[in-house]
DNA sequence: TTTACTGTCCTAGTTAATTAGGACAGTAAC
DNA sequence: GTTACTGTCCTAATTAACTAGGACAGTAAA
């Protein structure tokens, strides 16, 4: 895995998980990635997975089941939407619209975004 | 100057004064804050803002003139609109919409940055 | 009970960011 | 030339992130 540098490799970690959960690849009761076994996969020390996952156990979205492993904590898809929104929301969205200002993006520019938006719309209607 | 976690404070001082430059608290001749000045004034060292005044420098931002000061280059705004408009659609746009859809967020959420796109688009026609 | 997984704890070493502050040189006004 | 700014270079020390890998204990199946 290509890491990005100005975020801590285990944050970055954390998010590859969060996102798979998310999109549904990982579901409620799923055995995640043994600690080792991601570690060599990612090509990083046991200790950073073992970070990133002590991490998502504070957040509660993963179980730890001692000399088992790691898995899917039944309400985590629920809890990280309501997380990430809230902090998508509350720190993303002012610097976006700060941003906007400043850079005076068109609506046009975000052409992308109103297109996902309308989907994400119309597929709550049916 | 309170700083976040998980972004270098240089990265961060730099942020703060390209914010200052595209809201036009400082203008293209402007004389920026002395190294020293600055890390007091930001309670850090003067190597950390020397660290920032170079990254702006190699950005072609600012101008140094040795034993008077940095300042803010004649095309410091174009420069810098561009370079951000850049970063913007190709690496943030890309994550804030898959963001969305996996969120599954409504355009009601995205309120405040339509009105802002609508404001930008306004003053653009006048 | 042995084997092969699992997580966990531990010490040790590296690197980058940051701090701390001395020393030196360019610039300009007095 | 002295003074008071400016940037610049330097060494030393601290901290957090990351690496490296040994050692130990829980779990489950052969």
């Amino acid at each position: 895995m290509e890491f990005s540098e100005g975020k801590n490799i285990y944050v970055q970690i954390r998010d590859r998980l969060v996102d798979q959960i998310l999109t549904g690849m990982l579901l409620p009761g799923d055995k995640i990635p043994s600690v080792r076994e991601l570690a060599v996969d990612l090509e990083v020390n046991r200790n950073t997975v073992m970070r990133s996952y002590a991490l998502m156990e504070q957040e509660g979205i993963v179980d730890n089941r001692r000399g088992i492993g790691f898995f899917v904590s039944s309400n985590a898809r629920q809890r990280l939407t309501q997380e990430e929104k809230e902090i998508f929301l509350k720190q993303e969205l002012p610097r976006l619209v700060h941003q906007a200002k400043v850079l005076k993006m068109l609506p046009a520019d975000f052409k992308d975004l109103f297109d996902q938006l309308n989907e994400n719309q119309n597929e709550n209607k049916q």
